[in-house]
DNA sequence: ACAGAATTATACCGATCGGTAAAATTCAAC
DNA sequence: GTTGAATTTTACCGATCGGTATAATTCTGT
């Protein structure tokens, strides 16, 4: 049938870096300037492949999930290391990506969110990030319903999996916070273990 | 000397309106048809008495950690109340705040430093919302190098002062983020509960 | 009543916002 | 080589951004 043109960017690449300037300056604050000076495309490039701002910005944070919150879920469910440990890879893979300075710091979804809720974000995007941040709490809810030292720990310190959980994302959140306005990755490493502290570890 | 009109609002009562806009929506996010709305004046007005946005933002702040952040502090010194309690109290303070749903959910400063981080807020505004993160922390850190009680806390949990607060501070940051997204003071009281035992509480 | 000071309301400024129309390019198929 | 499909570039659209000039109001002092 039909030839035409070539792409002259690849898409993935493209979307990467409009995930990097969304978790950097957040929804409202990446401008389509921002956007397609990083992606190296103009904005009729970027409209015809991704849709529209919007639109981009679900791909991105699809994006960020799958690429990022992703990866770290594997140190929840590996075997043959105790709970404890796994937990704390778990988190400290999470904290180490959100004081790496090759990516900008802080959480892409946690930040985001924060924006969201204030207003201005449209409502496809926020009910994405909503999803996002479940998919993080989903992983966590999964060890403890389902891993026998998780469910001990749990009868033996008088808490729930609800509980734990939100106490554990709610400490990610934190130190999301605390990484994006430059705490490092061994102030942080502190924070972490008094957390487990607090879930009796 | 010099007669002229009357200025026909009460200038703290359009900067709480202003405090108010910053906080749901952020610097950037907030315009100036949102400030000049909510403060029920026009943009002459508004540049006349505070200056300009980033004025403006700075004397939200400084209102925000004087008639805020400054109004939890007080249940950490409480004369003949055991440590415990004094912390507990300050937390759900700060976490009652974060959760009222009279005020836009979480904390200005907390929103205001990630955006901050990421970008495109002035310096001087910048300043200041360091400032105001480190009024709290300040304020925790005495409670951890005065109190004789606390001090002893430290010693039996092999902890030190600079940690613990910065534990703290990093799960209020936290709570904030949940608290904005919509998680209720019930919820965040079994999270702050956790918190406590993290530090050995 | 009148003059001058201060605040109001209205209208406007250049710059940037997200988004797009039109024309110039580059390719595949014949 | 020519046609037609697809992507690029350039230029532009109305709306909104932070900020301000101008003029109409409202007050005080004489």
């Amino acid at each position: 049938m039909a030839g035409g043109r070539k792409l002259e960017f690849d898409k993935e690449t493209a979307l990467e870096a409009a995930m990097h300037v969304f978790w950097k300056k957040g929804y409202s604050g990446a401008s389509l300037a921002d956007l397609t000076e990083s992606m190296g495309i103009n904005k009729p490039s970027l409209y015809a492949t991704f849709g529209n701002k919007e639109a981009l910005f679900i791909q991105a944070t699809e994006y960020y999930v799958e690429h990022v919150a992703r990866t770290h879920c594997q140190y929840l469910v590996q075997e043959g290391i105790p709970l404890r440990d796994r937990l704390k890879n778990y988190l400290m893979s999470v904290v180490a990506s959100q004081c790496d300075s090759s990516k900008p710091k802080g959480c892409y979804v946690a930040l985001c969110a924060s924006e969201a809720a204030g207003d201005s974000i449209p409502d496809h995007a926020q009910e994405t990030l909503f999803k996002a941040g479940a998919y993080t709490q989903n992983a966590l809810m999964r060890v403890f319903t389902d891993d026998t030292d998780a469910i001990r720990l749990l009868s033996k310190s008088c808490s729930s999996a609800e509980e734990t959980v939100r106490f554990l994302f709610t400490l990610l959140n934190g130190t999301a916070a605390m990484a994006r306005v430059g705490l490092s990755l061994a102030e942080l490493e502190s924070v972490v273990e008094h957390g487990l502290r607090g879930i009796g570890l």
